[in-house]
DNA sequence: GGAATTAAGGATATATCATATCCGAAAACC
DNA sequence: GGTTTTCGGATATGATATATCCTTAATTCC
């Protein structure tokens, strides 16, 4: 069970979109180039985060991409399924339904209790990543990213918004 | 993200076990009936719980498999770590490291804040795992199985068990 | 001792999915 | 009108999950 790597990539780029002025789009091309990333297959991702309205596009040059709500209204949980699906992480095949000893035809009444217990983790899962916002996740890198760094990026990414 | 199949046969089979009177031992032809299964793959499962230790083997007619521990003594992380592995769901393939506008040569001291957040919901799915016991799943499902339904697949486990 | 049964592990085949690239269409900018 | 961009579809490749087969060694039963 792993998850893809889109998702690294699409939360790096939201942390980057999250930090461009009101009004700013970023390009595919920019974002590819500033995280090292296939151009190409980079856009899967970020159509994936288009589709699920959680950025915004516009063509031409000068177009990309830029956030659809304000940083502390998205949460982690959103990006990653918008890019990993929201499907659970178990799925039950109801092999309990192969048991022979059971009657002809007898239908459960409730899931299986096998079933459950792995839906509930997947639950917490998902809970915390419910919890964290992406306007946390600013908070601590521009925290934690030696502020030389961080203003060099920006501006490197300012120059390249259109 | 999604688990293998064998996480649920596991599972169940280790349920099954549980319920297996003192020294008595399932074979994987057994199993592999009782849950309309692959006897083959399915004995990559066990093998996979044997090499955790959570199960153990004799062979030989009338050998299989028998829990190594009280159903109170394992909980539901070891038998899908025994499977599943014991790798984190998300992978930090530090893309930050690709900035253009890191110093050459520039050291992380930290992980990533992205990963670290990823970690944490990794570790609250692995946390409710561990809280639920083997033994809590055996006893829901006696509560939830239909008491003639259990009651016959014990005498067909019984009838097979060496 | 010999035949049957079983787990263990290696080799292999197949299907599904992640990864990656390419192309054409439509929209926006100059 | 030419360029740049997103978007979707098509396609190729690699990795992993699923599944089967076969050999070996241990155990039981006769
Ligand atoms: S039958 Fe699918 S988890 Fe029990
Ligand atoms: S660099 Fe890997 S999660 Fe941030």
């Amino acid at each position: 069970m792993i998850l893809k790597s889109q998702v690294e990539w699409a939360l790096h780029c939201c942390a980057i979109l999250a930090g461009l002025p009101e009004g700013r789009y970023l390009s595919t091309k920019a974002l590819a180039e500033l995280h090292g990333l296939p151009k190409e297959y980079l856009s899967k991702a970020l159509q994936s985060l288009s589709q699920a309205s959680l950025v915004e596009t516009t063509l031409g040059p000068s177009g990309g991409y830029r956030l659809a709500k304000t940083p502390s209204d998205i949460n982690f949980l959103e990006i990653v399924e918008a890019v990993e699906g929201k499907a659970r992480s178990f799925t039950c095949t109801n092999i309990r339904a192969n048991n022979p000893c059971r009657p002809e035809g007898y239908c459960d009444s409730k899931p299986c209790a096998v079933a459950r217990i792995m839906w509930e983790a997947d639950e917490a899962w998902r809970d915390t990543l419910r919890r964290v916002r992406l306007s946390d996740l600013v908070g601590t890198l521009s925290e934690e990213v030696p502020a030389d760094i961080w203003r060099r990026t920006f501006e490197w990414v300012l120059k390249r918004a259109g």
